[in-house]
DNA sequence: CAAGTTACATACAGTGTGCATGTAAAATCA
DNA sequence: TGATTTTACATGCACACTGTATGTAACTTG
């Protein structure tokens, strides 16, 4: 039996209490970033009181982090649906790119993780965070592009090549003209796939 | 208190108390970041008052600025220095390189001008204080290079190569092999220069 | 249904920022 | 050179925010 307003289990109350502190910190950090977004602001916005947000997340920046988990999350399912699938090398990194791109394109999340992210969490926590939410696919797409085994400058390509990425999306979040930083991207990664790029 | 000289101009004055802030201000913001220095910290550091402080600084974010701009301006001049005299695009280019990662490994600066720069000015003060103290050059060599004229397309590309390049100074800054990362770095701009990468 | 645990709510202490106001030294001017 | 204005600070304060301590009601468990 399922009363209305009258009770809620415990884990019913976590669930919407973090829900709608998520949603309302989402907001207010990609509006006002993290330095600038109180959390009574926070707890207003989401209807909640500064106790309850202190008993579920350590502090602001555990709060913070879990927004930006969350995101990392949904871009890195949307790459792995769409690039999955692909059977040539080249596809699967073309496939991936769109899809990173479509993905980043949703509102506030270039500045979540690739603005406010990596200077409030550090970038090694960033690191874990990508690696936890299905990184690495960039490196196994340039593996199979090179047609060899990952060894410690293919990590370090992958990671300047991740590196255009983001800095493709936060341009293109800044109102840059997508398919000039998508045709270049492309580009770099189709001349790696030349032979002669030995 | 301060009586090591009796009688100095306002000039000296302001020079000496702005060059002091600005020394213990990137001390602190280096070691403990933007967000966790405080100003009574810094003016503590500086032998100075917080009324010096905000009397030559708008706020803390202006004292930063200042900071990030002078550590900029030290790079730029570097790779000026080293890459401008190159005769050959993919000389110049590689001397840039090696300009631009001696410059980056002095101490702090990857933090202050890859991680809390963006973050605290935001991308667009960034890019606007990298195209004042010399940015561009990168530009000219990627067209030199290609051996066209930049149009939008070759800006973006140069946009993330220079995203690659910050990566990389980052990546170096945090304990990452520098060969792997400058070799990468190099294999990319030398497989731009393939005629076939068209 | 009693005891324990969870999910909050409220109050408070500590700290930091920016500003307002005061003062002494330097620059300007009659 | 003395008077006046401007500069370069110094000091104190008001407001805001963070994290914690403590209290309470709701839920869970034996």
């Amino acid at each position: 039996m399922q009363e209305i307003s009258g009770r809620r289990s415990n884990r019913e109350r976590t669930e919407e209490t973090r829900a709608s502190l998520l949603s309302a910190a989402r907001t207010l950090f990609i509006e006002k970033g993290y330095a600038d977004t109180a959390t009574p602001e926070i707890v207003k916005a989401a209807n909640v009181t500064r106790g309850a947000l202190y008993h579920h997340y350590r502090d602001k920046e555990d709060l913070f982090r879990a927004v930006v988990e969350r995101e990392a999350t949904a871009v890195s399912a949307e790459i792995e649906r769409r690039a999955g699938t692909a059977a040539k090398p080249l596809d699967a990194l073309t496939a991936g790119s769109k899809a990173y791109f479509d993905a980043m394109a949703i509102y506030g999340r270039a500045r979540l993780l690739l603005l406010d992210g990596p200077a409030v969490l550090g970038p090694e926590e960033i690191a874990r965070i990508d690696r936890e939410t299905g990184g690495g696919s960039l490196l196994d797409g340039l593996a199979a592009l090179l047609g060899r085994a990952p060894d410690p400058e293919m990590r370090a390509l992958a990671d300047l090549l991740s590196a255009a990425f983001d800095r493709a999306a936060l341009a293109i979040s800044r109102g840059a003209h997508r398919d000039d930083y998508e045709s270049a991207m492309a580009k770099l990664l189709k001349t790696l796939a030349i032979p002669e790029a030995r």
